[in-house]
DNA sequence: AGCGCAGCGGAACAGGTTGG
DNA sequence: CCAACCTGTTCCGCTGCGCT
């Protein structure tokens, strides 16, 4: 007994005649004939009920071609767990910062996309070694990082090394997101908040956004928010927005936040009166990869995002 | 490279049932 | 009765594989 012998038996059943299986099998009908009957004296049972309309399963047989069914399905599934995909489906896989404006971005890329096609998408939303790891050790083709502009050489001389290419996004500085409920927004009408206002408030941070290993260790230390010492750490996005929305004496450093994100949240937007260092949201690829149709849609949504955060004024 | 073996498939044929 | 359709059997050729 063999695959084949499994694939026979369930066409087969599928057909109700050994004729027509035949044919659907671009075989003899005797050959198949043949075959069944070997199969059927191999586990010894009859299979198939012979009559002059055709065949019909067994009780017995039934059971079998079940079983052979499962089989044939799990032995479908291996094959296409490791053959090539030729199918025109779309994949896409991106890590990037916590950033609404790219989650935005995204989702607007993927309302896009043809749903008649197969469909696998990995969007993962974390800090920029991470992203970067995953571009060298897993299968993804695309990352965006974020540090302050300051340490751009090293960055650039880490991605030289290790082979990957990058195209700057988005150079930006945090904005202070509130609920539009919180003092912070009603007594600063003018959008701009005194940076020792925000002494008696809680920051609400990313778990993972310091950077992490390399020679980036001063990196959290100087970054805007070091010295406050009220502070609660969200591993999952979903808690910041219930954070701040419930909260209205927390705050969170962001990258500018989108208009209709805001208005979703019921949140506002601030400036802070404090020069605080530029950051940098860059796109990193592998060298010698060229950008795919669906990457530069990708792109293009977080082109079109940002200008809109531009002309609603919120940057 | 040559040989033998096993498996697969095609051609031809046999036999049974059904319906006009 | 006969054509049409079904399954089963036998024979033969082709192909792939392992062994020498």
């Amino acid at each position: 007994m063999n695959l084949l012998h499994l694939k026979y038996a369930v066409e087969i059943e599928k057909t109700g005649s050994i004729t027509k299986a035949a044919n659907n099998l671009f075989m003899g009908q005797p050959n198949l004939s043949k075959a069944i009957k070997e199969l059927e004296n191999e586990i010894g049972i009859t299979i198939f009920r012979r009559t002059t309309k055709g065949v019909a399963p067994t009780e017995k047989g039934g059971e079998f071609l079940g079983y052979a069914k499962a089989v044939l399905d799990q032995f479908d599934e291996m094959v296409s767990l490791y053959k090539p995909k030729v199918d025109d489906g779309v994949r896409f896989s991106i890590s990037v910062p916590r950033a609404t404006y790219i989650t935005k971005a995204f989702s607007n890329f993927v309302s896009l996309l043809d749903t008649d096609k197969e469909i696998s998408i990995n969007f993962k939303e974390t800090n920029s070694m991470d992203a970067i790891n995953n571009i060298l050790n897993f299968d993804f083709k695309l990352g965006i990082i974020r540090y302050q502009n300051i340490h751009e050489k090293q960055y650039f001389a880490m991605l030289d090394g290790k082979n990957l290419k990058y195209r700057p996004l988005w150079e930006f500085e945090y904005r202070l997101l509130v609920n539009k409920d919180s003092p912070l927004a009603k007594e600063n009408p003018d959008g701009i908040v005194k940076y020792s206002d925000l002494e008696d408030y809680i920051e609400i941070v990313h778990g993972d956004l310091s950077v992490p290993s390399l020679s980036f260790s001063k990196v959290s230390r100087s970054s805007v928010s070091e010295h406050r010492k009220k502070r609660i750490y969200v591993y999952e996005r979903g808690s910041q927005f219930d954070l701040l929305g419930n909260l209205y004496n927390t705050y969170m450093w962001v990258s500018p936040v989108p208009k209709s994100c805001l208005e979703q949240h019921a949140m506002v937007q601030l400036k802070c009166d404090v020069p605080y260092k530029v950051n940098k949201d860059v796109l990193i690829f592998p060298k010698g990869y060229s950008l795919s149709k669906l990457d530069e849609q990708f792109i293009a949504e977080l082109e079109r995002v940002k200008e809109k955060i531009k002309m609603d004024g919120l940057y």
